[in-house]
DNA sequence: AAGATTTGTTGAAAATCCTAAACGCACGGA
DNA sequence: TCCGTGCGTTTAGGATTTTCAACAAATCTT
């Protein structure tokens, strides 16, 4: 009957987790048992893994944050955890000097998603061999004018409007204009 | 990770859920027991639904296989399609007077990006109750200032200035200045 | 400073899960 | 046909989890 030393049967950090979590959300052990119709005393044994729960006790649990299991059991606290605010440093990862793109956020792996600010000086071009990669992207002018080719369609789009396509279709840009057009894009998955 | 309305119906069964994932490994009941170190009996049980495993249970189980809980728990697939180009048409989701969202693009499903053209007006908040889903979201402010929160940080951002943070910590947005602030932002996978 | 609340932690009993062993069924070979 | 093998299912009982209720420590209130 005694409680056996936490051997490798009780998974990991579920307890840790689970604390960790209830904490973010500002709920003590007993507001979330009263939220998931558990009780204190559950929620207690488990955190400190004492005890494995049931799938069906840590999704009644789950449900009082409200958390999905797969959320849950996907959460990563370590790697893109932080927040970030950026003021001047986003990085320049722009390979032509008359296009720039600095990149939100920090270069790490595992990104969901990335976002550029990026200048096109009068002129600048990608060029005519069209980019291709995986993914999609989209973008909205903030200022200036953009030429941006998509396949065989292609417009010149001012402040305001915006573009949303596959990469995998083949895409050039282009400023044809006689001043500095502003871009805000974004893509997902991240090509930087 | 995969979207919370999915989540929901996919993790009340269990039971069929690991049936239909060991058969895709072709593993019998008994193989699978004698890799993972539990019961036949118990696998048949928990694939019927007739009782809710232990996380430890579940654990060694899914290592049997092998595989991880949270990719037990996830499990999607999506295409997508279409090149888009927008003028002043991008469609409106706002739920606020004072908060304009104009989303770039269709709102179809199994996009891989959602980006968003707002506008805050002075005194605009999302609200106390603060913001919280899956993914990852960025934006860059255009004009005009945004006091940004996000779990228990919080920066006002001027134009040029940047956030990027994981969606599931809880967040909120807010134009504390005298103009309107512009934004454009961006989330993975998307929220609208 | 004493009392009232709120917090997380326990112990024993009730509820639930897991194991061991047996059961029924289907298939194949001698 | 009979036997052996392999499959998923079931049952009884031991093992584990959960509840209920009480506990100590910390924080507020008065």
């Amino acid at each position: 009957m005694s409680l056996p030393s936490q051997d490798e049967r009780i998974s990991d950090d579920i307890g840790i987790r689970l604390r960790l979590v209830r904490q973010i959300f500002g709920l003590t052990q007993r507001e979330l048992a009263r939220r998931a119709g558990v009780t204190n005393g559950a929620i207690s044994l488990i955190e400190q893994n004492r005890v494995s729960p049931s799938i069906s006790s840590l999704k009644k649990i789950l449900e009082g944050i409200p958390l999905s299991l797969a959320d849950f059991f996907t959460l990563n606290f370590s790697p893109s955890d932080e927040v970030f605010f950026a003021a001047d440093d986003l990085t320049e990862i722009a390979h032509q000097p008359e296009i720039s793109m600095r990149l939100v956020g920090r270069r790490t792996k595992g990104r969901a998603l990335g976002m550029l600010h990026e200048v096109y000086q009068p002129g600048a071009d990608t060029g005519e061999t069209m980019l291709r990669h995986e993914g999609e992207e989209c973008g909205i002018v903030v200022s200036g004018c953009l030429t941006v080719t998509v396949g065989t369609q292609e417009r010149t789009l001012r402040p305001g409007e915006a573009y949303y396509f596959r990469s995998d279709i083949p895409h050039r840009f282009r400023n044809q204009g006689t001043e500095p057009c502003v871009l805000i894009s974004a893509n997902a998955p991240p090509t930087f």
